[in-house]
DNA sequence: AACGCGGGGTA
DNA sequence: TACCCAGCGTT
């Protein structure tokens, strides 16, 4: 029985055994050819697994390699500049994680001598790592039988169950969580578990799954009862607020003014022009409001000049008009603290900055 | 037990 | 545009 009554058929120990032998073996023939794969130091896993966190491999893959060849251990990470960090993470998205990463790098580098913990419960104490993310680390870099339960596996698993709640709720989350412990082997965990996502992602896809390649498909209670299609999760339309914002390109004899984002702001940690809501209506009105909000914030007078661009930008649950402003210096002392820094650069070193994803668009506009 | 995160890529 | 992604931290 489920936990909600419904029937949901036991796993018997013969089941469980074959769906392991099955599965694995097909991992030996369509294992792909990973970049963190190379090695399982759990420095390397860790990084891939953070990386990975809502994000798809093709796009982690080239960030990956940047990365560990820029910071090949857990002490360079340690002894790096944020700032270096965080340009190796520009446009990955989600830029806490790195600043998590830097942290924990941290904690193990300077207080556990380097050595990664090796349980999934102190791993979670790490900023950055939950249940996912620990299971990941202990399982594949040190074989340890922790259950991981992702996108793909939940997928996978609901499937296999023929799981009658929904996966994202917390009752479905929980049936999950049991059958990946469940049908955890003994031995080889490390590939058992990235054979499970390996699935998940190659045949178990989303929409129209490839049944007929899966090797548990015998084995598969949705496909069984025919349902494979009707447990794709609902999806929750997302309601999505306009905001209109500008940035300014202040030149002064020949640079052009950053600043870097303050902790309560989008892109926390990175650079970015001076960038405002706009709350007035019209051009003539927009621009003493901007010039006004320039001098509130960096000190520096300038008059606004012609529109650059403007950009159209969806971040979460915003779609952001941002109007791309020439503005020119006229004075004023340009503040700048360690809160909320702020410099002059010419636009050919804006490269070994961190820059929001708006802000590296302005910036390859300035040639 | 949901839900926001001030992301980003893709069909 | 909608949908998806090797989730986490917070309320």
């Amino acid at each position: 029985m489920a936990t909600d009554g419904t029937f949901e058929p036991e796993l018997t120990s013969a089941w469980k055994q074959s769906f392991r032998r099955k599965l694995l073996a097909w991992y030996k023939q369509h294992e792909r050819d990973l970049p963190w794969r190379k090695s399982r130091d759990p420095y390397r896993v860790w990084v891939s697994e953070v990386m990975l966190q809502q994000t798809q491999v093709a796009t982690v893959r080239g960030y990956f390699e940047r990365f560990m060849a820029a910071l090949p251990t857990v002490h360079d990470l340690a002894a790096a500049e944020e700032q270096q960090v965080l340009r190796l993470w520009e446009g990955l998205g989600y830029y806490r994680r790195a600043r998590g990463l830097h942290a924990a790098a941290k904690v193990v580098s300077n207080e556990l001598g380097g050595e990664f913990p090796t349980s999934v419960e102190e791993l979670m104490k790490l900023p950055g790592i939950g249940r996912y993310t620990a299971g990941a680390i202990v399982s594949i870099a040190y074989d340890k039988p922790a259950p991981i339960l992702e996108a793909n596996t939940i997928r996978l698993l609901a499937r296999l169950v023929a799981l009658r709640d929904d996966p994202t709720r917390s009752a479905g989350q929980k049936r999950l969580w049991q059958v990946a412990e469940e049908l955890l082997p003994r031995k080889e965990v490390s590939r058992f578990n990235q054979a499970l996502m390996e699935l998940g992602s190659l045949v178990c896809t989303p929409r129209t799954p490839k049944c007929d390649a899966c090797p548990v498909e015998s084995l598969c209670h949705a496909r069984q009862l025919g349902i494979v299609e009707e447990l794709l999760p609902t999806t929750k339309k997302t309601t999505y607020t306009d905001l209109r914002e500008a940035a300014l390109v202040v030149r002064r004899s020949g640079k052009v003014l950053i600043r870097q984002c303050g902790p309560e702001e989008r892109w926390t940690g990175l650079w970015d022009f001076p960038r405002f809501g706009v709350e007035s209506e019209g051009p003539l009105f927009a621009a003493r409001e901007l010039e006004s909000k320039l001098t509130e914030v960096t000190g520096i007078r300038a008059s606004l000049g012609p529109l650059l661009k403007t950009i159209k930008h969806g971040v979460t649950r915003y779609r952001i008009t941002l109007d791309c402003y020439e503005a020119k210096h006229q004075g004023g002392r340009l503040k700048s603290s360690k809160d909320s820094p702020a410099v002059w650069l010419a636009p050919s070193d804006l490269g070994e900055y961190p820059l929001s994803t708006t802000g590296r668009k302005i910036a390859k506009l300035l040639g």
